[in-house]
DNA sequence: ACATATTTGATACCCAATATCACTAATCGC
DNA sequence: GCGATTAGTGATATTGGGTATCAAATATGT
C-alpha cells in the first residue's frame, strides 16, 4: 500500500476484478477519473470529465464500486447524490461528515450511534433494520478560512 | 377523529391562511386528501387520488405544507421521496421511525442524538449545520403479525 | 486463433418534478 | 356590490438524472 506504484486506480480495478469484472479501456478510464477526486462528486460531474465514455458505461461503474464498497452514495442537504470514494480500511457501515463549503468529507469514527438508537427505538418497541444518517456542515479548514471556496 | 368540529384538513388550511396563502377549491381538495392519509405517501400516489387537480397543483401545495412545518419529507431506504404529516406538537427538528412493512411512520423522541454527534464531530474539529437521519424497520404492530403483507 | 461471454455506447425511453404563461378566482378598496 | 388587483391554476413543454435495448466491439480461456 505504501508502493507508489500501487495507485488507487489499480486497487479499485483490483477490487473489481476479484468480483469477476473485466479490466477494460472504458472501465479504467472512469475508475481513473473517480481515483483524482479528492472530494465527493455527482455522476453527471464526472461524465463531463470523460466526454468519449458513453453514459451508461459511467453509471454502470458508479454502480459496481458501490456494490463493491469502494465507493458510497451520499445525499446532500439539497437532495441530490453524490458519490464519496471509501478509504480502504473503512468497508463497513460508518457515515459522513460532509463539508457543505469545500465539499470535503470525512468518515466519522467513534460514535456508538447504533446502541443509542436501538435503545431510543426499544422504548418504542421498534426493531430497527436499518437507518440512513448524513452530517453537514463544516471542516476544520473551512471554520478556520471561510473564505476559500 | 370521528367529526370533530376542527379538522386536520381546516387546521392545514388555516396554517398556510396565516402565512398569507388563500383558501381556494383545489388546495382545500389536495389539502383534504393529504389529511385522510394515515401513513406516509408519494407525490404520485396524491396525484393519482386528485385526477381533477393539476399536476402542478399538487406539487406547489406539498411544498408550501413542507415549508409550512406540517409535512415532512423523508426518504426511504430505496431512495424514494415520501411525504410524511406532522403531528401538531412535533413542529420542531425530529426523526422517524419508518415501518418498511406497513408504512407507519413514528416520531422518535427521547433521543440526544445531537449532543453524541456534536461531541463526535468535535473530535474531528468538525462543526456540525444539518443532519439527515431516516430510521427504517418494523413498528411493534408488525414484529408481533409478520405475515400480513 | 478461435469460441465464448462480457462490455460498450448510441439511442430511445422513463418518470418525477419544474417552468411557462394565458386564464381564472379570491380579496381589497371603495 | 363592483371593478381593480393579486394570487392561484393547469395544460403543456421541458428538464434532468437515470435505465433499457441491442448490435458491435473487446477481453478471456483453451
Amino acid at each position: 500500500m505504501r508502493n507508489p506504484s500501487y495507485t488507487l486506480a489499480e486497487r479499485l480495478l483490483d477490487t473489481l476484478g476479484e468480483q469477476g469484472y473485466r479490466d477494460t479501456g472504458p472501465r479504467r478510464a472512469v475508475v481513473t477519473a473517480i481515483a483524482r477526486k479528492n472530494r465527493h462528486f455527482t455522476a453527471e460531474e464526472l461524465r463531463d470529465e470523460l466526454p468519449g465514455i458513453g453514459r451508461a458505461t459511467v453509471y454502470r461503474a458508479l454502480k459496481l464500486l458501490v456494490q463493491s464498497g469502494s465507493l458510497c452514495r451520499v445525499r446532500l442537504e439539497d437532495g441530490n447524490l453524490h458519490y464519496q470514494l471509501n478509504s480502504p480500511d473503512h468497508h463497513g457501515h460508518h457515515h459522513h461528515l460532509l463539508c457543505v463549503h469545500c465539499g470535503e468529507s470525512q468518515d466519522l469514527r467513534g460514535c456508538d450511534l447504533e446502541t443509542q438508537l436501538h435503545s431510543a427505538a426499544a422504548r418504542h418497541q421498534f426493531q430497527i433494520t436499518g437507518h440512513w444518517l448524513e452530517i453537514y456542515g463544516q471542516c476544520r479548514h473551512c471554520v478556520l478560512s471561510p473564505a476559500v471556496p
